[in-house]
DNA sequence: CGGCGTGTTGATCGGTTTCAAGGAAGGTGG
DNA sequence: CCACCTTCCTTGAAACCGATCAACACGCCG
């Protein structure tokens, strides 16, 4: 159940149920565009299942995945300035979608919502602060650690949302929702150098693969420490 | 006059003053640091005039300015989960201080005021992912561009507050809010790469400085052309 | 004058990209 | 079921950009 991860957590049970009231669900594959970028988005969602790619480009084609939104994201920016992003689906995806109007209109009724989406918006801005420090001053070697210990904890927290990745016993097994080109693109570099180090983290024996896609965690610390500096 | 800009451009001028009333001005030399980032912050603020870094920090020394802060910006944010950064003063400051208590009941009290400050989160949001597309896809000589051309326009919006950096014909000239260590910390790059391309871009006639820190942009277009695809 | 912080310049090194080729997986049609 | 294709991924060699190391210049202040 994602409802108290989701903004909507933050809500009474008969309020839950007008937001319900408004919503329709939606089924999406990989690939498919929520939000072109280039006009307004009419519609905002929460994310059911599934992982969704934010992605800015430039003319000459250079891309940068900007965030990453995991089940319970809020997708969508009631109120602000619309911004150029290309939000699309990296894995296939079930998302609660409200139409803006009348999404907007229970904002406008429950005051506790529009908080809740504050604080939301707070931690994505932490997060992306937080990427930003791995973009500017990690290495190869950190930065592909790094994201392989995001998708892990998103990973366990999926399947045992009390207590994330905390224990240290279980054996971390996840399919990764992004492939080798999209992982380069949030990590500013080539898929060659993202190929080159799961190798590396294999040798080493801190990961395991099956088909390119699946990977188990065998040296959890041993990772977190590559991601904070390295092979020293 | 900033505020329009600030946050207390959406309140009709009897709630500013009652903001007013809560509020304290302050005086702050550069490096003094706001928020230490270790603990809660107990107070909110309006930058008045300077510029204010953001930054994250690694246990090895590592440093990543994450976020600048320009007259009119919002400092704090009111029941957001606790973030480890470094609020410091990159020039001397002047500030519109809250404490928290008040300005929060002010908050609940002027439901535009939340408002105003959720737009205003998912325009430092914007930000930083455009910022994060800078880090992650541009080469040193766009980097150094990009950078200097947001210090002109900040410099620009300032003495004009009308229309930006809009019209070509007026020459630019300003003083640059940080140093070279505090830019090469905003860019992921080491200070010798800024200091390089710095003056490739004076050899190039496309800027010329004084005693270092002031910047004379001669050739706007192009900067702005460099700063998108390079020498190209 | 000498010392210190800050910025510049030069030489070299190394990590990452680039270029190029080969391999594995999955889908399609025969 | 297999040949073929396409797409995604891996691997290798070479080139290059930016980092590192080191020395020097400049302004500032004691």
């Amino acid at each position: 159940m994602i409802r108290p991860k989701a903004v909507c957590g933050a809500l009474s049970d008969d309020e839950v149920g007008r937001l319900q009231r408004i919503s329709h669900h939606r089924r999406l594959t990989a690939g498919a565009v929520l939000f072109p970028g280039d006009r307004e988005p009419d519609w905002f969602a929460i994310v059911m299942s599934g992982v969704v790619k934010l992605v800015k480009t430039q003319a000459d084609g250079r891309q940068q995945i900007v965030g990453l939104q995991f089940p319970g994201a809020f997708l969508g920016q009631p109120g602000a300035n619309p911004s150029s992003l290309i939000v699309e689906a990296a894995t296939d995806l079930e998302l609660c979608c409200f139409s803006k109007a009348p999404f907007e209109s229970v904002v406008r009724d429950h005051r506790e919502l529009e908080q809740s989406l504050l604080r939301r918006t707070f931690d994505e801005l932490d997060a992306a602060r937080q990427w930003m420090f791995v973009l500017g001053r990690k290495t190869a070697e950190e930065k592909v650690a790094s994201l392989i210990l995001i998708m892990a904890e998103n990973a366990a927290t999926l399947e045992c949302p009390t207590d994330g990745i905390a224990q240290p016993a279980r054996m971390i097994k996840f399919e990764l929702p992004l492939s080798r080109t999209e992982m380069a693109e949030y990590l500013g570099l080539t898929i060659e150098t993202v190929s080159r180090q799961m190798k590396s983290y294999k040798s080493q024996g801190l990961i395991a693969t099956e088909r390119t896609r699946v990977i188990h965690v065998l040296d959890l610390a041993g990772l977190r420490r590559v991601a904070e500096m390295g092979k020293d």
